[in-house]
Formats: C-alpha cells, sequence, structure tokens
RNA sequence: GUGGAUGUAGCUCAGUUGGUUAGAGCACUGGAUUGUGGUUCCAGGUGUCGUGGGUUCGAGUCCCAUCUUCCACCCCA
C-alpha cells in the first residue's frame, strides 16, 4: 500500500505545544474573569439535531450548517423518486439529522428550555468550546474555531450589560491587549429607521451602516439605494452617519432627533442608563458610543457590543448584544438575555503579532535533572519526588545521554534550570543548579535544593 | 455560494526560451569537545517538485482537472 500524505480537512488546524500554552492562557484568563463574575461553567454537545439548529441564523447560516449524515443505511426510507429528484437542500434532510453546532447562543437557548425547571434564574453561564462553519477559509476565518461565550439570561437588567461591559474589560487589560469597546442599541437604529421613514427598511440600513468604516459614506449611501431606500431618507441619514461631538452632545442630538419614536427614546434611555453604570465601574479600556455600530445577527434587540484591538487589524475580537426572545422559538416567551462571544482564535492572533506573549507562557518545565547512568538515577528520583512536591514542575532526562544534548533538551524546551547529577555531585553529596539563561552555576547540599528552589521562584 | 491568486527539503525561498543527476539559507543529526547548552568550524540525509491526467523525444517549467493556502465579495469570530 501507498503511504498516505498526513493532512486535515480544509479550515481545520493543528495546535502544537507553544501554541496550546498560548492559547490556554488565553482560555484561562477568562475563564477566571468569568468565574469571577458568577457565571457558572456549561457544555453541549457538538452535534445538535439540525431541527435545532435550521432557520436559527438565517439562509446565509444554513448553507454554513456542517451536516452530519445518518448512521446505517441512510438511503432507507428514500424513495427513487426523491434520490432522482437530485434536490440536494430535500435529500439532505432525509439523510442527515445531525448538524454540528454553529455558535454557543442557540444550543444555549436550546438548553435553558430544555431544563427550564431545574434552572434558578437569572442564570449566569459561560462556555468555552469549539464551533463549527462550512466557510471558505481566510485569514483568522476558520471552519472549527473556539468561541467563549457569557450570557445571562432571565433578566433585563441593563446592570447585565454593565456587568458584561466590566468583564470585557478586565479580560483585555489582563490579557494586556488594548481595545476599543463599541456600544449601540437597536432600538437607538429603529428609532432612527422610523424618523427618516425607513421603518421598514431597518435591517437593510443597519447592514448597510454597519460598513462605513469599510466601504466609507459613499459606499455606504451607493449600498442604501441598492438596497431600496429613498433619497429623502437617505439624506435624513447622513447627518447621524457623520455626528461627531462628545458622548454628552451625542446624547443631546440623539434626544431631539428620536423625539417622535417612542422605540427610539426607549434605546436612547437605555443607552444613558448604561453609559451612567459604566462611569461609576473604572473602566481602564475605551468605551464609545458608536451610531454606526449595527451587527448582522437578526436576534439581537437591545444593546449591542463590539470589540476591536487597537494595535492590531482583525476586525471584531468580542461582540454580543441583548435578544429579548432567543428561547421563543423553542416555545419558551419573554425571557430577555444578554450575552457576548470572545474570538480566542482572532484574540491569539492580535496577542501574536504585538508580542503579547511571554516566555513563561510557554514554559511547562522547571527544572530538569540531568545525569549519566543507573548509578545516578537511585539519587535522582527522590530529589526529583522532592521537587513535585514543593510545587516544581520536574523532568528527569530520561537516557543517559552526552551532556550535550541534555543541556540542549533544556534550552529547546525552555527549561530555565538544570540540575547535574554525576559521580563527583554524589561523592560529596551536593548537587549543582545551573541557571541557563545567565549561566551561572552553584553547589549545594542535595537536600536544600527543593527549599532554595522554591526561594528564588518566589522572587521570580 | 461568486470571482481571483498560490503550491519546489521540516521552514523561508531560488530554479533561464521545456533539456540530461533539482539548489541556497535556517532548522535537524553526527563530529571537533568520553561532565557544561545558546557562538564557531567540519561532515551528512534532506524531495512522490500538492495530487491526478494530458501535450512532447523530453515537463519543476506548457495545458486541463482536483486539493491546499491566501485575497476580494457574502457573512462573520
Amino acid at each position: 500500500m501507498a503511504t498516505q500524505r498526513p493532512s486535515i480537512p480544509k479550515g481545520t488546524r493543528d495546535f502544537p505545544p507553544q501554541e496550546m500554552m498560548r492559547r490556554n492562557h488565553i482560555f484561562r484568563t477568562i475563564e477566571g474573569v468569568f468565574v469571577r463574575y458568577g457565571y457558572q461553567p456549561l457544555e453541549t454537545p457538538a452535534m445538535e439535531n439540525l431541527s435545532t439548529l435550521l432557520g436559527k441564523y438565517g439562509e446565509e447560516g444554513d448553507r454554513l450548517l456542517f451536516r452530519i449524515l445518518n448512521s446505517g443505511d441512510f438511503l432507507r426510507g428514500i424513495d427513487r423518486e426523491e434520490l432522482l429528484s437530485m434536490d440536494a437542500r430535500q435529500l439532505s434532510l432525509k439523510i442527515a439529522e445531525k448538524g454540528l453546532r454553529y455558535d454557543l447562543t442557540v444550543p444555549f437557548a436550546r438548553f435553558v428550555v430544555q431544563h427550564r425547571n431545574e434552572i434558578t434564574f437569572p442564570f449566569k453561564r459561560y462556555q468555552i468550546q469549539p464551533v463549527w462553519r462550512a466557510d471558505r477559509p481566510q485569514k483568522g476565518r476558520y471552519r472549527e474555531f473556539y468561541q467563549c461565550d457569557v450570557d445571562v439570561i432571565g433578566s433585563s437588567s441593563l446592570l447585565n450589560e454593565a456587568e458584561l461591559t466590566m468583564i470585557i474589560d478586565e479580560v483585555f487589560t489582563r490579557l494586556d491587549v488594548p481595545v476599543t469597546i463599541r456600544l449601540n442599541n437597536r432600538k437607538v437604529l429603529a428609532g432612527i429607521a422610523e424618523v427618516i421613514g425607513a421603518g421598514e427598511k431597518m435591517r437593510e440600513m443597519t447592514v448597510a451602516i454597519d460598513k462605513l468604516a469599510k466601504i466609507g459614506k459613499e459606499g455606504v449611501v451607493a449600498e442604501l439605494q441598492e438596497r431600496g431606500l429613498d433619497g429623502e431618507s437617505i439624506d435624513e441619514l447622513l447627518p447621524v452617519l457623520e455626528y461627531e461631538g462628545s458622548e454628552s452632545e451625542k446624547l443631546r442630538f440623539l434626544h431631539n432627533l428620536l423625539d417622535a419614536s417612542e422605540t427610539g427614546r426607549r434605546g436612547l434611555e437605555e443607552m444613558r442608563q448604561l453609559l451612567d453604570h459604566l462611569r461609576q465601574s473604572g473602566l481602564r479600556q475605551e468605551v464609545v458610543f458608536d451610531l454606526t455600530l449595527a451587527r448582522g445577527l437578526d436576534y439581537y434587540t437591545g444593546t449591542i457590543f463590539e470589540v476591536t484591538a487597537k494595535e492590531w487589524e482583525i476586525g471584531s475580537i468580542c461582540g454580543g448584544g441583548r435578544y429579548d426572545d432567543l428561547t421563543g422559538i423553542f416555545g419558551m416567551s419573554g425571557v430577555s438575555g444578554v450575552g457576548v462571544s470572545f474570538g480566542a482564535d482572532r484574540i491569539y492572533d492580535v496577542m501574536l503579532n504585538t508580542g503579547k506573549f511571554s516566555e513563561e507562557t510557554a514554559r511547562t518545565t522547571t527544572v530538569l535533572f540531568i545525569h549519566f547512568g543507573a548509578g545516578e538515577i537511585s539519587h535522582v528520583l527522590p530529589l526529583a519526588a522532592a521537587l513535585r512536591r514543593a510545587g516544581i514542575a520536574t523532568e528527569v532526562y530520561p537516557d543517559p545521554a552526552k551532556l550535550k544534548k541534555q543541556m540542549n533538551y533544556a534550552n529547546q524546551k525552555g527549561i530555565p534550570y538544570v540540575v547535574l547529577m554525576g559521580e563527583d555531585e554524589i561523592a560529596s553529596g551536593k548537587v549543582s543548579l545551573r541557571n541557563m539563561q545567565s549561566g551561572e552555576q552553584i553547589s549545594l547540599p542535595a537536600g536544600e535544593l527543593a527549599e532554595y528552589l522554591k526561594k528564588i521562584l518566589a522572587k521570580e
């Protein structure tokens, strides 16, 4: 048999050790912040029933769902006529009943409805798992990627929005990634659509103005025309797009503009309150009320969030919003929720490209024991055990290889300390401890090694 | 889903109008140095030229298909 060339499916990746350690650093930081705000962990299966997934992400989303072929004789019960119809969409529903999850929000909604009697509301959960999309891959766009979601469901208080903003602020502060947190409110957007006489075209309007940063004012105008907004409405919208002023001036400007729209006034009041909460929370990252922030997902109904890195352009690295009736499709209405999702893969890219990973992030072992043969092993093992008991990650080189080879191993793996155990050391009851970074080497009694290392490691 | 680029050693890339046995640097392995790494010097294998067809006396080079990666749409993390 010919040897086959190893490969993985399009848009998927292996995560080698160094990358894993860096990714884990991101995941642990994010998770640590979630926990500190009282969110609880949840995991759901990689695959869901296709009926749970279909129709939740629009036509585009349905196309991007990975479908899982039924097991066994998947053609059973399908008549010849159907098979020959060549209608892939219809046929796929018969031969595939499961699909890979497309995001974590819909499975979460499914979970909440399914377990509504066991859940205490407001329910605060976080979920860090991969999702799959049959998208065409590009840089920073994969077919398998991780999402870190935090949501609170069963409370419509704006304090939740404020808390999520604080979480975003803290995560990126801890990761040392300066960001801009952009906020807006779908009700404000709806109000704007209403007062410019395009209430019916709210969705078209938001999709177009969402692209402002990318295609500019002229581009947006062209897009608006293309999407069927009349010239009058566009003329009225322009001052909104062009508006520049302080936050308080912006609120006043909108207050006048949205006077005639009840929805708009409500949205504006929500924004005013949220910004007020945030002022009292001592945020360290930049927060802006951005009228041109729209976000595509249809189910958002209130506050919307989007976060971009200041030092590296890669699109949004975190986003979310309030959805008033996500669980309605599963038969549980009137439950409001709000949540955000962190894009770990993109955060990784930002941190890598802006040099935010320190050497320590990729370090696993602190001490390596170097020895030269079977005779030394009996002296090495108790010492290594003592270090591990002291909480120091310790390795013993498995082969009595040349010193150079063992040193090189420590070097390659970024191990900062090496303990040499040879005939001389054993004879004197001492060990040689070498700092691989400075090249400094000291000799000390074997019994004092653990204490000494603990002391100098604590100082680092 | 639409349109466009790309692929040569583990990595970054050379490779002439199609011509005989496909190259460099880095990395890797061994040695100089039987107990002191990162520097240096020497030696060494780096390979179905992405894959499958086709044109040709002859294809890494030209043509077609396919896959990969990347880019612009679409959408999004």
